[in-house]
DNA sequence: GCGTTTTACGTAAACGTTTACGTAAATCCC
DNA sequence: GGGATTTACGTAAACGTTTACGTAAAACGC
């Protein structure tokens, strides 16, 4: 098994506070004990004990990260920027998947309350009250990544949806489109449902363009399928639809698939444009046009919030809204008159 | 701060060997000690420290997870198996993404070390002399996934991948083809690349169907761009070629985007297959017909493997080679002369 | 009733580490 | 040379939990 300290101490002739010092850093040994003693922990091949050290320290070097579905293209490029953050500043991420479930979620939390993690980063959903009275428990920070709550105070990361949809509406609008609709989600989703399609709205009304409620179909999912079964019934509402808003990429993915179907080329007589940049927006035909969400910077800036937090280098963090851009490719174009 | 052991025993009177003995379900306490004992974890609000258990018991109720990229497609859905797996074994998954480094690598695995996890998971890549060095000092379980190494007796759960391409091959000359090119990975590379080039190859020859080096383009990884690149070369080196095979489904869209870029429909004038049945094999266009790779039942069953070694139930994992099918979508017709 | 067995506790030690504090020796400065 | 300060240790206690073992009381069976 792995020698302890106490191993070594005997193996240099020197206490265990000695090692203790010197395999930390700390003053309090000559450079001749220094020497015997990183020779016996060569020799004997010691590595701390993380775990002692935490209880001791009351610090595991760990933080907790929720998904709602760690596989999901958002997630797993979140995924990545937390996971290098929080690897560059000395910690180590239990990754969580709650497949969106209240219970599932509770569990995990306490899991890692009883674990002891040195904070949390809660990715993409709602915050219940149940969740924030455990992380009031745990005493430790969380951070808010793509998502926020009016409810509680607690930093986030994220894009400003509205913004986002306002101007991917406006971009249509600029190549000349005029009867615009959108694939959105839910209108009870407050994170990625209702603000994007309220931009749509805004930037049709602000550009004297008719919203009614046949602009919008609304899904209960962002998925693919979401998306490749909402473009026959918006076209239904909204027949002479030459430019399409979807709220993801993988809705927009999903629309164009119908279009091939329905025989509808893409751009030319339906202009579409996403929202996420996911990898496959440039791999989908034609590549496509789409709001960006710098997603893995977004997953650095929260872990290295939360890093920043736990180490007491600010006692408050400030949220973040991370700027977004249009990519342009190839799925939109100039309106012209039929 | 939470309550400790000390604070429910006094709470309720009793020894802290006592609260010990009812929080986790052993003899020795009667069902009045034990409803007093139950009021006061209530009442405070006790949370059991897992690091002063793991400290005792000698085991975390953690494993390590190791993937060279965290958010490629591939890894995320082994990753959401592996969770799924480990959560309801009772086990917490630290992922670390190895970014394909070796230095990273060895880092990650003495972090792991020192925070004493029961056991890890290796995904994706070859493994070298220094990793199971350490791996034998953790003196813990490994389990491989979607690898496996000739060198080292690890157990591994991955699909094999000289039959996947025979049959990938087969499927494209059962169809009628007699051109077949591939778009290969690294002929370094003893896990992805040289079986699959391997199976392709048998595939033609087992079919009196001619092979040079001609029916191959090499690339040192398998992304969407590898693909887009390779089509044009491969075209040169074959121009009657009629079907490809490629040894990733990133690179078989990569090859469709080239082609649909050429002017060259796919599957009319060119029918293409990949090797993994991503997400996005459905979403491209036209849907990709693919050998699948089942990643998330692979995750899961490393996960179980990996469980069951650690909790003694089984003393020798037994290495799993995962089914797969060919998933028929419609980039792929029969060979029509022109 | 008495010896044996079972039940229901509590005590003490352990796990591997960190660190406050005491002490002896060395160094510095007047 | 002597007092004050600094250096280089070691000891003991702590962290929060688990559990082996001892003991007293209760239950059982002859």
């Amino acid at each position: 098994m792995n020698p302890t300290i106490k191993d070594v101490a005997k193996h240099a002739n020197v206490s265990i506070a000695t090692v203790s010092r010197i395999v930390n850093g700390l003053p309090g040994y000559s450079e001749e004990t220094k020497k015997k003693v990183q020779q016996s922990i060569e020799a004997l091949g010691y590595q701390p004990n993380a775990i002692a050290r935490g209880l001791i320290n009351k610090r595991t070097q760990t933080i907790g990260v929720l998904f709602p579905d760690v596989s999901g293209m958002l997630s797993s490029e979140v995924l990545e920027g937390v996971e290098n953050a929080a690897h560059d500043g000395g910690f180590s991420v239990i990754v969580c998947n709650t497949t969106s479930s209240g219970k599932r979620t509770v569990k995990y939390l306490r899991l890692l309350q009883e674990k002891r993690v040195d904070g949390i980063i809660f990715a993409s959903e709602d915050v219940k009250e149940e969740y924030y009275k455990i992380f009031e428990e745990m005493k430790v920070p969380v951070v808010l990544v793509s998502t926020a709550s009016s409810k509680y105070d607690l930093p986030f990361v994220r894009v400003n949806d509205f913004d986002g949809a306002f101007q991917a509406t406006e971009y249509l609008i600029r190549k000349g489109h005029k009867v615009i609709g959108m694939i959105g989600g839910s209108d009870e989703d407050p994170i990625a449902g209702v603000p994007r399609m309220q931009g749509f709205q805004k930037a049709l009304e602000s550009n004297g363009l008719s919203f009614t409620n046949n602009h919008i179909t609304k899904n209960e999912g962002y998925r693919f399928q979401n998306g490749k079964e909402s473009l026959p019934l918006l076209l239904k509402k909204l027949p002479d639809m030459t430019a399409l808003f979807a709220a993801s990429d993988e809705m927009a993915i999903g629309a164009m698939s119908a279009a091939h179907q329905l025989g509808i080329r893409v751009p030319e007589e339906l202009s579409i444009i996403g929202y996420d940049n996911l990898k496959i927006a440039e791999m989908c035909y034609p590549p496509l046009t789409t709001v960006s969400q710098p997603l893995k910077d977004m997953g650095q800036t929260s872990g290295e919030m939360l890093v920043s937090l736990i180490k007491g280098e600010q006692q408050e963090a400030k949220s973040r809204y991370m700027p977004f851009t249009i990519v342009e490719r190839q799925s939109v174009s100039e309106f012209r008159d039929k």
